[in-house]
DNA sequence: CGTGTGACACGTA
DNA sequence: TTACGTGCCACAC
């Protein structure tokens, strides 16, 4: 439709990121670096600040870091929704600071 | 226009 | 495994 008729790179950046993590599927994660990788543009940062910001419309938990750690401050809520997609987890569940989602197992790729 | 900060990544100890 | 330093890019002040 003709609408939209600036395309400002940076919303087609945020848009690129945001297809890529509705096109995780459930039960599986992927890493900033990944998706940065995948748009071909910026980095795992820039990725990471979308979200921050537009990530509320997405399934953000899927999203972790390279090693399958989670967001800083997310990683209670991301946990509720990895115990009902039965996403695999690494390490203790006493213990958020050593849990991490076990990537060699879900890691999705785009 | 320099400095600090961040939902990051990687190498090394 | 954790901790520290460095590189990266964008934004707030």
């Amino acid at each position: 439709m003709a609408q939209q008729g600036r395309t400002g790179e940076h919303e087609v950046y945020i848009e690129a990121v945001l297809s890529l993590v509705e096109g995780v599927p459930v039960g599986r994660a992927t890493t900033y670096g990944v998706l940065a990788g995948a748009v071909g543009h910026g980095g795992p940062r820039q990725v990471g600040r979308v979200m921050a910001v537009y990530g509320s419309s997405v399934p953000w938990w899927r999203v972790v870091r390279a090693d399958g750690s989670l967001p800083l401050s997310h990683q209670c809520e991301a946990l509720v929704h990895y115990r009902e997609e039965g996403t695999p987890l690494r390490g203790r569940i006493t213990d958020a600071a050593s849990l991490r989602v076990d990537l060699d197992a879900v890691l999705w790729m785009p």
